[in-house]
RNA sequence: GCGAGAGUGGCGAAACCGGUAUACGCACGAGACUUAAAAUCUCGCGGUUGAUGAAACCUUACGGGUUCAAGUCCCGUCUCUCGCACCA
């Protein structure tokens, strides 16, 4: 016998729905406060993913407990919409992307609310709404106040295909993240914003946040904090000098050769006559290099030298200066020293132009370059000592020179912001007549998006809006006639603020109340996926960071617990794909088991981190579950067992699921909550009369999973209020104290047998009962005793031999 | 190469601070109910040996170690997943 699970859906979506049920009202601060927020979906016209419900349904589940539990709870839910699909629709169809989007959004909306997800709808904000985007453009203008943005000609990744140019951080293997097109480097006019200008603190600020370690790993990486020393070369004959970091200050003896990057400034000044061809085509070539193509060359070390020496300033000689492309002219000073003994990519350029090698470290430099801890050598005042040591020495040495100090240097390199697309919030410039940039005055935001005929970016990289109506296009500002810029945001910017956008969604003062915003930050509990790691969840950290500084925020960091959902896998156990016809459909399950078997089914399949394969059969196993709990109070034979009065059958199987499911949901281990959950139903199933009370703590708790079916037999059971309106149910610790306790014997620690003894059986009674027992002593027979250990509640383990 | 994480039955997985390894579910098998099937309920279910039973031995990727006691701690090896990757 299967339960009504259409009706019932149906009917509580529409109850909840039409009486505003999760509501949260944010000015409210009499109650302590929970914010739990997803990351908010692109709408796209695939619809919901069956990895969706999977993030969404574990912070439904913390938030129904934490209602219960007396918490003012937010648990709001939007979209990401500006981006670019609905662009390349919109150009394929002719069509006004917002008109695409908007339809996906309600498509997303209907699919999210008949999983019956606690949001507060009064809180739904999409990030293409003018009202929305009037303050993402605002704190762009606070950004450029705070100099924190500029205009460069810096060179940039154009996709040409994508026809924009994208961040480093979406670029991969010299690819577009999205699409996977060839990306080429090329100098444009971008806006940019100085996130390197937080490197230090996004770093640091990692420490206190309660994230996944792998997380904090990922962003430590990209931003690459590296503590080394500046050092100073002279050029040999002229005025000009160059400096160098390297965190491998200890092997500056073993230095016989300098690299600059192409694109270093001096190479065109210092080249000597004889090599300037060499050099010249050489640059010219290296600038050419799509970052595929440099990538693709198997790492292999090109170069040319550059006809001039410079001076090791640790013992005066003169060193051949090289110009070559494995330098990164982005990176440090964009100039390195070569030691070819103790270092794998100067080893190979090196071997292949024929360069001496002087070792300063002990060890085999035969095959490899030696790059271990060793002694030094050949190295002056530092020889005999260890890296540790010389870095110590050489570092003060340069020092007192006055050649080098010590300098930390990052990976991360600022934010190239500008897209040269249509579908994104415009930036809110203008280009004035003088040449100068000018912000649009704050009073005018926002700056809404002009219709137009034509979203296609043209092929020479200018953005769509640079066709757009005159009337757009020209403006005047204190009496200066100018041109609206024409590059939008990119889709980060919208996402890097939306969490305080919920708070207070309709102020047209303010991002959100000022009040609102101290008592709410920062959110307390943030599930999404891991693609995020750094993208989405740096930007936003860095915008949060600068909203602090400028006193909008109250707190340091945005997100104090994260959590990455594992994917859903097919149910081969490959990544669900159209190609692979492996992908199934959310809205096909609701249909056939419902929203409840779904939900469960996905907590119940394994930990919420890892990735899980799709199983029809376990999707099966949590609709029967389901049907197995609600035959306990629609048969009338089973129901009839539910009573009032305890006969402390359940005492303990219930007392303990409370307790494992309280602790289990707050760490959100949801498949060990859900196992503790069947065996106190099977455990129904044995007794012969189920207290009510206890029976009304597990619908609570099943509940907050399975929302439709707890409301449903919450209300069969009597209540009229709401269940979210309930208190969390409390368990007796008392009647966890079990009067008698299982413990096991063993001889030189393998389990022989076990035995119940009484709970508070001293010690000693406990040794002798075990050396008494039979079992241990078939076992013991012959042998001597050496030692008897007794973990009270656990084991007792005789040593005999 | 560097960084992070993981490896437990036929499968998804559990095991708190080192203390009965395999909870819970799936699949499978047996029984009850039924004319029958489905559904449901009850029971069994790591491996080897043993006709059965009793029982013994083995078992948490592999090899060592620490300990009365190791899935858990330490050292080494292998495999897988994710991320970064010429960052000097």
């Amino acid at each position: 016998m299967s339960y009504d699970f259409k009706t019932i859906e149906r009917k509580w979506r529409a109850y909840w729905e039409s009486h505003d049920s999760y509501h949260c009202d944010t000015h409210d601060f009499s109650k302590p406060k929970y914010y739990a927020l997803d990351m908010f979906p692109y709408p796209s016209g695939q619809g919901l993913h069956v990895g969706h419900p999977e993030g969404y349904t574990a912070t439904d589940i913390v938030c129904r407990m934490k209602r219960m539990q007396g918490y003012n709870v937010l648990h709001p839910m939007g979209w990401d919409a500006f981006g670019l699909p609905a662009e390349q629709f919109a150009i394929a169809n002719n069509q006004h992307p917002e008109i695409f989007t908007r339809k996906n959004i309600k498509n997303f909306k209907n699919q999210i609310q008949s999983l019956g997800f606690s949001y507060d709808w009064s809180k739904e904000l999409a990030t293409i709404d003018p009202k929305y985007y009037k303050w993402t453009q605002w704190i762009f203008l606070q950004l450029y106040k705070n100099d924190l943005a500029y205009v460069s000609d810096v060179p940039v990744n154009y996709c040409p295909e994508l026809g924009t140019v994208l961040a480093n951080e979406e670029v991969i293997d010299g690819k577009s993240e999205r699409g996977g097109y060839p990306v080429i480097r090329m100098p444009m006019r971008q806006w940019v914003l100085k996130i390197t200008k937080y490197a230090e603190r996004l770093e640091q600020d990692l420490e206190g946040l309660d994230w996944p370690k792998s997380t904090i790993e990922m962003q430590k990486n990209w931003i690459g904090r590296s503590e080394g020393v500046q050092i100073n070369f002279q050029i040999v004959g002229s005025p000009a000098s160059f400096d160098v970091f390297t965190t491998r200050v200890d092997t500056l003896f073993g230095c016989t050769y300098c690299v600059l990057a192409p694109e270093h400034p001096l190479v065109k000044k210092l080249v000597s006559n004889e090599q300037k061809e060499a050099v010249e085509a050489y640059v010219e070539t290296a600038a050419k290099k799509s970052d595929l193509l440099r990538t693709s060359l198997e790492k292999e070390k090109t170069g040319v030298y550059l006809g001039v020496e410079a001076i090791n300033p640790i013992n005066g000689k003169p060193i051949p200066v090289y110009v070559g492309d494995y330098v990164l002219g982005s990176y440090g000073s964009g100039a390195v020293m070569a030691v070819p003994a103790h270092d794998e990519r100067d080893y190979q350029f090196a071997k292949k132009h024929s360069l001496p090698m002087i070792q300063v470290l002990e060890g085999d430099i035969s095959e490899n370059a030696f790059v271990d801890d060793a002694k030094h050598i050949n190295s002056d005042f530092a020889d005999g000592l260890d890296i540790a040591g010389a870095k110590e020495a050489i570092t003060r040495k340069l020092i007192e020179l006055g050649k080098g100090q010590r300098v930390v240097n990052y990976k991360l390199r600022d934010w190239i912001f500008s897209r040269q697309r249509y579908w994104g919030e415009p930036i809110p410039m203008v280009s004035l007549e003088d040449g100068s940039e000018c912000a649009v005055p704050e009073d005018q935001l926002p700056v809404t998006l002009p219709e137009m005929d034509n979203y296609q970016p043209s092929k020479d990289g200018k953005p769509p809006l640079s066709k757009a109506p005159k009337e757009w296009l020209n403006v005047e500002i204190d009496g200066k006639k100018g041109t609206r810029e024409t590059n939008t945001m990119p889709q980060w910017a919208g996402s890097s603020w939306y969490y305080l956008r919920y708070l207070d969604p309709n102020n047209d003062q303010a991002i959100a109340d000022p009040e609102v915003l101290k008592h709410w930050l920062p959110v307390d509990l943030y599930i999404g996926g891991s693609e995020h790691a750094v993208l989405h969840l740096l930007y936003a950290r860095f915008w949060h960071k600068f909203l602090y500084d400028i006193g909008v925020v109250p707190c340091k960091e945005p997100f104090k617990k994260l959590f990455h959902q594992g994917m859903i896998l097919g149910a081969n156990g490959e990544k669900m794909s159209k190609s692979r016809g492996n992908v199934v459909n959310p809205d096909d399950i609701i249909q056939s088991h419902g929203a409840d078997a779904l939900r469960l089914f996905e907590m119940f399949a394994g930990p919420l981190e890892e990735m899980k394969p799709w199983s029809p059969t376990g999707l099966d196993g949590a609709k029967r579950f389901l049907d197995r709990v609600y035959r306990l109070i629609d048969d009338p034979e089973l129901s009839s067992k539910l009573v009032g009065v305890n006969s402390g059958e359940l005492d303990y199987s219930y007392n303990f699921l409370v307790k494992k499911a309280t602790n289990d949901f707050e760490s959100l281990s949801f498949n060990t909550a859900i196992a503790q959950m069947m065996v106190f139903i099977n455990d129904c199933y044995k007794a012969k009369s189920i207290y009510k009370p206890y029976f009304e703590g597990f619908v609570q708790i099943l509940g907050c999973l399975c929302p439709f079916v707890g409301e449903e037999m919450w209300q069969k059971l009597g209540h009229e209020k709401l269940l979210h309106e309930s208190r969390w149910p409390s368990y007796d610790e008392s009647k966890l104290q079990l009067s008698t306790i299982k413990i096991a014997l063993a001889v030189n620690g393998k389990t022989r047998d076990v035995i119940e003894i009484p709970t508070d059986c001293p010690k000693e009674e406990i040794e002798k009962l075990a050396l008494a027992n039979e079992k241990i002593l078939s076992f013991t027979a012959g042998k001597q005793i050496k030692k008897v250990i007794v973990v009270p509640g656990k084991i007792v383990n005789i040593v005999a031999i």
